[in-house]
DNA sequence: CGAGCCCTTGACCACCCGGTCAAGGGTTTC
DNA sequence: GAAACCCTTGACCGGGTGGTCAAGGGCTCG
């Protein structure tokens, strides 16, 4: 039980060092296949050290994904905390999505995989809600001051995460890199997106 | 070894019963939890008829995975095949896509899973270059006829395909409806996104 | 110095997994 | 009718799983 807990500083290392090893070992082959013994021998201690620091394989990744969630949404408030203006908020909520991905590539499978079973993905989801609504928040700003056309702020927060997220599993997931073209797409996409009004296809058929 | 075995009328059934059988489960419980025992108990038969059907427990799950991106691109194809104006076209795909999803929501769970085992996301990667390069094309032909601003086709194909299964996914998984606004939404903010020039948050800041 | 707690070890457990196979029932075919 | 093939059964296998635990090392205090 890592709840109640006293670390040493020894104490904190080791568990560091069995959070970081765990996370590239599910993100590199899945979770099922990785097994505690795969990760205790690769850190190189005994089994019992993993179960002193973790109840459960399963609390391990829920711990993984938790702390990923939070620190993903601490990163982005950071990053729009000086901005007013509601959509430029979101653009630099986009910019540091996108940042964060490419700095923690590994979570980007770790959140696929954690969707496909449910003990997993109803932390997702909660993580998710949360999420949607700081996104929501300022898409409903800009249509009250008039920045942009009305229309159902958690539906354009939602797509505004799967623009950012799709291109930065394929662009990250391979290793490759998240260069400034496909950054501009992604704010070219979420802020024209924004800025169009439903009526918009009229023209085109 | 399904590959060359000739199957009677009985057998295509007993066979057609697996695959839907463990595709339910598979969504509802995840891959791995689920076992082949499962399966069989849960369709009433003995152990060595999934083995005489398939070769593995991993090749029906690809089936499973390659027959759903397969039917999905014919009904885009199918979908779009009458329109003529690209931007019709890409509109005619996102809405196939998101009434093809919401007819096979157990579908998205897979897909998810899949992206997190090296074997099964290296089908799903060749499936995504086909659907990207499908959407890419017409968003090229949108930029040739000067319908939108320049860009990079293939980030763009990626983020309508991002906004499409976000979408799905958060009003999808759940057992929501994938009401009309949703879909609005997704149209808006994909051809809105394409109408969209890069320098237009100039106007912002 | 010794008490007490943090940490570590690795053999061990019960369980269940994917997969095999010899045997036999049903259908089809000639 | 009988040969040939499709299908089904379920006991069985080797091996790996997540998790436990008695035992002991070593650091940190009083």
């Amino acid at each position: 039980m890592s709840n109640g807990r006293r670390l040493t500083a020894r104490g904190r290392e080791r568990r560091d060092e069995l959070v970081a090893y765990a996370t590239r070992r599910f993100a590199e082959n899945g979770f099922h296949p990785t097994s505690v013994s795969d990760i205790v021998d690769g850190v190189g201690v005994g089994k019992g050290v993993f179960y002193w620091y973790f109840p459960s394989k399963d609390d391990l990744f829920l711990e993984i994904l938790r702390d990923a969630l939070l620190d993903l949404r601490r990163c982005q408030q950071a990053a729009l905390a000086d901005a007013e203006d509601p959509l430029q908020r979101i653009e630099l909520g986009i910019r540091a999505s996108l940042a964060w991905s490419a700095d923690h590539r590994e979570i980007l499978k770790l959140v696929m995989f954690a969707w496909s079973e449910e003990n997993f993905a109803s932390a997702l989801k909660k993580g998710r809600r949360v999420a949607t609504a700081d996104t929501a928040r300022h898409v409903q700003d800009a249509i009250d001051e008039g920045l942009i056309p009305a229309g159902d702020a958690d539906a354009l927060a939602t797509s505004i995460r799967g623009v950012t997220e799709e291109l930065s599993r394929v662009h990250l997931v391979d290793g490759d890199r998240l260069d400034d073209t496909v950054v501009a797409t992604a704010v070219r996409m979420c802020l024209g997106g924004l800025a169009a009004s439903g009526a918009d296809r009229a023209e085109i058929g």
